[in-house]
DNA sequence: CGATGATCTGACCGATTGGACAGGTTTGTT
DNA sequence: AACAAACCTGTCCAATCGGTCAGATCATCG
């Protein structure tokens, strides 16, 4: 059961899961401001306006509080192209999927920054993910893509590094904010530039698969 | 003048260089895989083999010894495409470009690994350089690209997000290392995976720009 | 009401941190 | 040899860290 799920239920445990999550908003923020060890247990309480004490009382120790963190935003990821097959067509899955993980360092960009950050340092608590739930998402994918190519319905890339180059280049945004924004000369990112990085970056992966975008859908042209 | 060029000077500054070439080595290696609040000045003496308080004496603080180490790591970008012109061959120069960034990122991981963490604090210690130096390099090769655009020698892409592209996609073997290799059931880069990264991301570049990889040189031929 | 368990927190603790500094040693100059 | 300057380090310190715990408070139910 997911800590965001649990905030919503009903019952005597609803005020609990909600304290809770009020913590895990705090930590999530701070973690990905000063990284795990900058840190610190009383800035957490302060960010969340609960006695240090407090933290401890629900999340035992602060190795227990940032794993609880790290698992809330794996599963963010876990859905991600989770229902694709060799069937659907290669560019929409692949323009959905740049869409959707681009849409997620921008409105998560700490979550996703967070995950950077434990990545950079060796993953020494994910990596029994790495080894395990992601290996198995990964093979999964990457033989979908190799399916598309037996298929010739796509050209022949490596499937991944085709999925590293889509991992990296999205999550960039969130991770590098701070530098795109200062070279680009601007103070945050605005609609129009999210919407000019998604073309842009959904146009360079088909090509390089030998797509062509597919064109816009009628209702989409009449909702505009 | 740089550290490095000092630690190969002739003269009485001779052993002084070296032995802070010592620490700072050490310093880049703790900072890389501990952070800036994780890495501990103990730790970084001992990496180095000297007693703590001989650190203080040679950079007086952690910060200033931090902030030695990023300059130095600096420099190594400094000379990036320096010497390009819109004269030059596009699809030479981008190919360069790539094969330059990935080298660096896999022959210095921890260097790549030190200045993304920094970046992700939001660059306390970097902002100054992000809104100077680096936004001052950054116009002049977006300004080369759109050169370039104009005279027809390449498609019309947006020239800042193809470096960032560039950037983002070499720099994430070094930094998501631990995530890449897991995922493909390596147990490190060998030279052929890197070799095979290159020509990937190369293709993917060019393609994107609409540019083919130019043909291999005739005395490379000879020589392999 | 009284009791019982969950919730909460101020106060405290040992460990570690970055840093200061006195005092010793080496080096270079006259 | 004598002096000065640079070099070096053992030792100490105040601050902060994550974590503990006794005890206060609250909610629930017989």
């Amino acid at each position: 059961m997911s800590t965001a799920s649990a905030a919503r239920a009903r019952g005597p445990a609803k005020d609990r899961a909600r304290k809770q999550a009020v913590i895990l908003e705090a930590a999530e923020a701070e973690f990905a401001d000063a990284g795990y060890q900058g840190a610190s247990m009383q800035a957490i309480a302060d960010r969340a306006g609960v006695p240090k004490a407090n933290v401890h009382y629900y999340f035992g120790s602060k190795e227990q509080l940032y794993r609880q963190v790290l698992e809330d935003i794996l599963g963010l990821w876990n859905d991600f192209l989770s229902d694709v097959t060799p069937a659907d067509d290669p560019a929409l899955v692949l323009e959905g999927f740049v869409r959707q993980k681009l849409r997620l360092a921008f409105e998560r960009p700490r979550a996703s920054r967070l995950f950077a950050q434990e990545i950079l340092r060796g993953a020494p608590v994910l990596a029994p993910h790495l080894e395990g739930d992601m290996r198995r998402w990964f093979a999964s994918k990457t033989r979908i893509v190799e399916a598309w190519i037996d298929a010739g319905r796509m050209a022949p890339v490596e499937p991944d590094l085709l999925l590293f180059t889509i991992w990296s280049t999205t999550q960039h945004y969130a991770d590098f904010e701070v530098q795109v924004l200062a070279l680009t000369e601007q103070p945050r990112y605005d609609d129009a530039a999210v919407e000019r990085i998604a073309d842009f970056l959904v146009d360079l992966v088909l090509s390089g698969c030998g797509l062509e975008r597919a064109p816009v859908p009628l209702e989409c042209v009449a909702h505009g």
